[in-house]
DNA sequence: AAATAAAATTAGGTATGTCAAATATTTATA
DNA sequence: TATAAATATTTGACATACCTAATTTTATTT
């Protein structure tokens, strides 16, 4: 069995190994996590002797199969619990992460099954991530970022980079969810910010740093 | 804020002064909660401490109005989950106790009025049981028990006092469920036990204490 | 009313998960 | 390479929630 904690551990685990060239360190985890490095420390012991991650000062930490199994059971379960907190209670998608982050811990055989069949079986989450099957594969995903768009291309967003409820919260200002169609106007060389209209009326101009935020095709 | 231990608490004391001439005893609610008595004096003296209770050596323990809307909510999302997961995920009436004891402490505004919705507002749960409105109120119930039915008298099953899954995979077996047709053929003076029949075809004898955990009208 | 049984409580201890502060170890910079 | 800065780890402490065993209180018999 595991607690809630340890689970929290191994999704924060999971998240960090996904980023490319990245040593998951106890302060990165600390952080992920929101606690002391200290208690990360004492956690990576306890995980480690469960088997579900090794712990290497040089490589850092990483999920073993089963930590990566579990791993991916939750993250499984809080993208379904997203879906169902959208499509049938109407929620937006800024705040279905903080109470998915409750969900995905509700552990029953079949649970996840049953969810996945209720909402006819999606591919993908409120914020455009790829909802990992039970038998642990994740549908593909592409990794262009509107940043890369070339000016004058127009785009449809598919997913985004950051879900934290401040991010979304300016989407929704900016009326921009998933297959909202954007097209770049241009890019300002001074400080990476691009022009760009929203849909059909809107015209604005936004940062570097939200055009690194949001996945587009 | 309260725990999830906190609200098992809360929720095992509001139902056991649901009980008529019941004093709610630390023994009792050790049974209930199924910890040690030592460890539910300890969480009298925390909940007093938080007014969510009230305890008295010779009255036994009993909610506050604040400890009281908070088991309702508790109880209220418990029932409310329980329906979306027979109706919805196609869970039969005897497993989806456990699953709700978990789902049922998910806490966020609007969750429960949401899912109320999404589910019709329905009156009772699966197991007949009232589901509280938000604002607190209950729905009314009916107290006859299947042993005070006359013999010779047809009566329908309306909901059940024991959900615990060894009574609700018996009902199963004998393929009793809300609604289900009930006529009392006979009594046996003996034991007290009931010849029934169950629907139009079954005949069976039941015990006493089966025919005093069916609520039937 | 005394003896016994049951229930409530206290005392002391455990496991989990957290933290701050001190120390050790790396890594980076001068 | 020596030093400074950043990171990792250990130590000791705390809160929650639990337990066993001992004790006190209350209730029930005799």
């Amino acid at each position: 069995m595991s607690s809630l904690t340890e689970e929290n551990y191994l999704k924060a685990i999971y998240r960090l190994s996904l980023k490319a060239d990245t040593k998951v360190t106890p302060t990165l985890i600390a952080e992920e996590v929101k606690v002391n490095a200290a208690s990360v420390v004492d956690m990576i012991r306890k995980l480690t002797e469960k088997k579900l991650i090794s712990y290497d000062k040089v490589k850092g930490a990483k999920l073993t199969e089963k930590g990566s199994k579990l791993a991916l059971e939750i993250v499984r379960n809080h993208r379904l619990w997203e879906v169902f907190l959208v499509e049938n209670l109407g929620y937006s998608w800024d705040v279905v992460h903080e109470i998915a982050e409750q969900l995905e811990h509700v552990k029953h055989k079949e649970l996840a099954d049953r969810l996945d069949k209720f909402l006819g079986f999606p591919k993908y989450d409120p914020h455009g991530d790829p909802i990992p099957k039970s038998n642990g594969d994740i549908p593909p995903t592409v990794k262009t970022l509107l940043s890369e768009i070339e000016v004058g291309k127009s785009c449809k967003v598919i997913a985004v980079k950051d879900s934290s409820s401040v991010f979304l919260q300016y989407l929704v200002q900016l009326s921009v969810s998933i297959g909202t169609k954007i097209k770049v106007l241009d890019k300002v060389p001074y400080d990476g910010s691009l022009q760009i209209q929203i849909g059909k009326d809107i015209k604005t101009n936004v940062s570097l740093k939200f055009a690194e935020s949001i996945f587009v095709a």
